[in-house]
DNA sequence: ACTTTATGCAACCTTTTGGTTGCATTTTGT
DNA sequence: ACAAAATGCAACCAAAAGGTTGCATAAAGT
């Protein structure tokens, strides 16, 4: 279940923020992503590097300053999993239905 | 960011793989759930409890036991808050792109 | 009635997480 | 050369997470 540890990553609205900053366009540096967050800069660098370890950004150093840019394939990883999941579930349902309406009652 | 508990909920191996048991069709009250997950049955329990909170379950008393059944709404919305970050994060590179090509060299 | 099965609940413990502060380092601008 | 800006790293701390064990309870089978 390697799918958890990015889950992980996004299941805290800090990060899930960052995440969200970074999809809308705003300028994507450490330290510009790293503001108005309601911590410090050091704690939105460790949150920032748990979105790293799950690769769902990655960063890119650009001299003096660092650049944040996300992973579109670990994004349509996640997503994917979640399809399948309920695709999975509609089948089931489906079967379920069926064997219910070819015998009829509780 | 109310999706983050939904992921959190998602981001972890042992919920992860309750879902997936789920989802493939095994059989699903709480007891059979629990089985072969390498924890307790009341682990498992907390686990699934966390299931619930996030909405990703629900819990269906019938009788002695409890059936567990998947919200596909809750899944849904998980898959397309991460399908809309992807289309947000493609268009800006699209935009980054055309300003690139209007403006060449670093 | 008694036993078994399926479950709930609470106390407890260890590890992880989310945050802090303080200081070091490397570029960049003057 | 020096100051400021952008970042890195580590120690530390409180709270939350993930697990355990033990016991209580309600429904079902005999």
């Amino acid at each position: 279940m390697v799918e958890a540890e990015i889950y992980k990553a996004l299941g805290d609205p800090i990060r899930l923020e960052i995440v969200s900053r970074l999809a809308g366009g705003s300028p994507s540096t450490i330290g510009e992503l790293s503001g108005n967050l309601g911590i410090s800069r050091q704690g939105a660098r460790k949150q920032l590097q748990v979105l790293v370890a799950a690769n769902v950004v990655h960063l890119v150093p650009r001299g003096r300053q660092t650049r944040v840019v996300l992973d579109t394939e670990t994004l349509q990883l996640a997503r994917s999993f979640i399809a399948r999941l309920e695709i999975q579930w509609d089948r089931r349902l489906e079967a379920l239905k069926e064997f219910a309406e070819s015998d009829p009652g509780e």
